[in-house]
DNA sequence: TTTGAAATATGATGAAGGTCATTTTTTCAA
DNA sequence: TTGAAAAAATGACCTTCATCATATTTCAAA
């Protein structure tokens, strides 16, 4: 259980910080974000932004996992991608100077910092380090959804299932995952129904373990040459 | 039909440049980059680069086509964007060191001019407005995909069609849309088989006018609402 | 601990769209 | 201009997966 006081967590102490993208900070920096950011605690579901809305700055994920989403035609939801602690969220669109067009929202209780949308690109104007850090990461992702583009183009459920189920692994690691049946396929693309019948498959293949909620892989190797890569 | 020879274009007087990523250049880096960069015809087909390949520097359309696309496990291509005149290609895989995850490729002859890593990155660093023009590039690019990712997972492939010939419209204006029927099937994400029935279909219903390969919109509203947009 | 609601699971069915085979048309080089 | 190869088109068939209906389990609040 989290503390759910607004309590300040301070970043200089921010377990999460070292391998995010403000690791780079240095004492100065990190002093004048703390004194300028504020610290929240969110229940589980609770939304950081919805689509359409313009943003205020940015949201950094101290302990807690929060799942970035749009909404189809028909308001089933479709997962871009799930990020944990150590993670900076809604930032993408303040650049653009765009509306949003994804959704944030806690997947379990967390607690999250937001700095402004100013004194973050004043840091940015001033510390090539973080600038080419978010540089950087932008470009990754890009990547990153070209293959999720192609997965979800050319691949069969059940490839995408295994492909996700690999990328869930390392977002959890060490718990094993833990996602409802419906965003599991939200994040796969598929029905829940059919979600189901496949997680059914892979339990009865011997890949996977089920406890109510929580899947446990037990068979890597195997989710490797299903999902193809 | 273009200048075959590996004529310089200047940068200058170049027609594409105003409303690309340089724009914002004064005359002294127009100067630099002009001196630093190489021009070169490419074929119709001619490779850009090469999933895998370590990125050298970025490629400026000053006249042409270009497609972006990743090949999945059987081959299949899976088209990401098509590129055309005044945009580049190639820099974001140079931000994220990584080797390129997708491919390029004219779809006709163009004029293309490299502009080397190094100079790229020092321009980038000693000019804001180039470097927030790319920042905000890249998060558009990304909220881009996102819609991309959601219509791959949700939409059915009629919907998609209408959905890329909106795109593609831009893209080719003033022109007819002018794609193989493969690559237009490779774009949408289906077999080229279905694709050219679904064609047929939008002929049949008056959306389209067809003369061999290339394709003019008649009704854009319908194409719009099918699209669900 | 009970109870109702939400989440999960299972079954039956049909439509969308992929695959393979074959024909027709277009393109381009000799 | 023609002939061969590539691209486009059509048909037949079959698999995958979405949808709808319903049953069962889990969870959280009273």
């Amino acid at each position: 259980m989290l503390e759910k006081s607004h309590k300040h967590i301070t970043c200089l102490t921010c377990a999460s910080r070292n391998n995010s993208l403000l690791g780079s900070l240095c004492t100065d920096e990190i002093d004048h974000v703390n004194a300028h950011k504020s610290c929240n605690y969110f229940k589980k579901h609770q939304s950081l932004f919805l689509e359409g809305s313009f943003p205020r700055g940015v949201f950094c994920i101290n302990q807690g996992m929060v799942k970035i989403f749009q909404r189809g035609d028909e308001g089933k939801e479709q997962i871009i991608h799930i990020a944990k602690s150590g993670e900076m969220v809604g930032f993408r669109a303040m650049f653009s100077e765009e509306p949003y067009k994804v959704a944030a929202e806690t997947l379990e209780e967390s607690n999250i910092c937001f700095i402004g949308k100013d004194d973050f690109l004043n840091m940015m104007d001033s510390n090539p380090v973080l600038r080419n850090g978010i540089i950087k990461e932008l470009s990754k992702e890009l990547s990153d959804r070209a293959d999720f583009i192609t997965n979800m183009a050319q691949k069969s459920v059940r490839e995408r299932l295994a492909f996700t189920m690999i990328l869930l692994m390392d977002v959890y690691d060490p718990e094993p995952i833990n996602l409802s049946r419906e965003d599991l396929a939200n994040f796969v693309g598929t029905a829940t129904e059919t979600l189901i019948r496949l997680l059914k498959d892979f339990k009865e293949e011997g890949i996977i373990e089920v406890h109510t909620r929580k899947i446990t892989v037990l068979n890597k190797e195997k989710l490797f040459s299903l999902a193809g890569k």
